[in-house]
DNA sequence: GTTTATGATTGCCT
DNA sequence: AGGCAATCATAAAC
């Protein structure tokens, strides 16, 4: 995920924009400039050092380098905080609309909440409630093994943010009662700089969620989406379907009521039932011949089916003469008129 | 790897 | 609203 990238560059960013402004900032020089200037001032000047030595106890480089250190993250921090108010101004205590939006979405999707038992369980029970056919249960926790990585990666990262958040947090915290000691620091300006740095790393985390949906929306539209994962119907279905058209060549328009019983037989829908007929008139017209042998057979075979039912009505009735079976092939007007320029193939 | 078959979608028409 | 035609995207055949 380039998320951790773009993490990494904005943490990374401190450090630059820190080397930039310690270059660009006028520090007063270190130690050991005194012996040119006026007496009294020299004295001042050493006095100076004395007590910054005396105060930090420590080597007066280390503690320069802390001021640097503290000032580039100052810095920082400010310009994380202009940055803020200038895009927050509208978006500001009301939780923010997009980011609960994201979180709803992550939560709906599996991805936010909490780790459901084994992932492949979860995947087996979601398929066996279905009680969809074998195959479509494999797609389905093929899903749900991508979905459960991205909830992986998510949390894996949401964790890392969090940790390098306290990090940053205890780090700046440290830089400021070191500086405490040298000027005073109210409680509030702690924790304006506390507030600051969990919005930012909040804002970040927000990215994080952004893709995070994203890759959910991707993983949806190639797994769900049907015309994506086309399956071809059953061998039965088509069967079925094709037993129908053959029968009804002269007027392949099955009724509202003809096509539900057909998507139950099929056990497909009513519109998968529009749709194949749609494609069939089409394909059917468009050429004939290559249809045929295919319509022979149907027609075969109905009247095989209406054969037996013959039979069993006139075991059934005596009385009854067999009917002669409909050869099904009388084409209504619109496919004679292509059939007159079905020369090829 | 290319071609064919096929289910789904889209835009237009009536 | 339902159908047609073109098209897309994938499965299956070669």
């Amino acid at each position: 995920m380039d998320d951790q990238a773009r993490i990494m560059q904005s943490i990374g960013g401190v450090s630059l924009a820190g080397h930039s402004v310690q270059g660009g900032m006028a520090l007063p020089p270190p130690h050991g400039h005194d012996g040119t200037d006026g007496d009294g001032r020299k004295q001042d000047i050493g006095d100076i050092l004395h007590q910054i030595m005396t105060i930090t106890d420590q080597s007066l480089d280390e503690a320069q380098a802390k001021l640097v250190d503290l000032y580039v993250l100052l810095t920082w921090l400010v310009r994380s905080a202009e940055r803020l108010s200038i895009r927050g101004a509208q978006e500001e205590d009301p939780p923010d609309p997009q980011l609960m939006r994201l979180d709803n979405m992550l939560l709906a999707e599996g991805v936010a909440g909490p780790e459901k038992g084994g992932g492949s369980a979860a995947a087996a029970a979601a398929a066996a409630a279905s009680g969809g056919a074998a195959d479509n249960s494999i797609e389905h926790s093929d899903y749900r093994a991508k979905l459960t990585q991205i909830r992986q990666i998510y949390h894996t990262e949401l964790e890392k943010y969090e940790q390098a958040c306290n990090e940053f947090t205890t780090h700046v915290m440290n830089l400021l009662r070191e500086q405490s000691r040298t000027r005073p620091i109210s409680p509030k300006e702690i924790e304006r700089m506390v507030g600051i740095i969990h919005r930012k790393f909040s804002s970040i985390q927000m990215q994080l969620k952004q893709s995070t949906c994203e890759a959910v929306m991707i993983l949806r539209s190639r797994f769900l989406d049907a015309r994506r994962k086309r399956r071809n119907f059953s061998k039965q279905a088509t069967e079925i379907l094709n037993e129908y058209f053959y029968s009804h060549l002269s007027n392949p328009y099955p009724s509202e009521e003809a096509k539900e019983e057909l998507a139950k037989k099929c056990s497909i829908t009513v519109s998968q039932v529009s749709n194949w007929f749609g494609n069939k008139r089409i394909r059917y017209k468009k050429n004939i011949g290559k249809f045929q042998e295919e319509a022979n057979l149907y027609a075969a075979k109905t009247a095989v089916n209406a054969a037996h039912a013959a039979a069993a009505a006139v075991q059934n009735s005596q009385a009854n003469s067999p009917t002669t079976p409909n050869s099904g092939r009388h084409l209504s007007p619109v496919y004679k008129t292509v059939d007159a320029k079905q020369t090829h193939a």
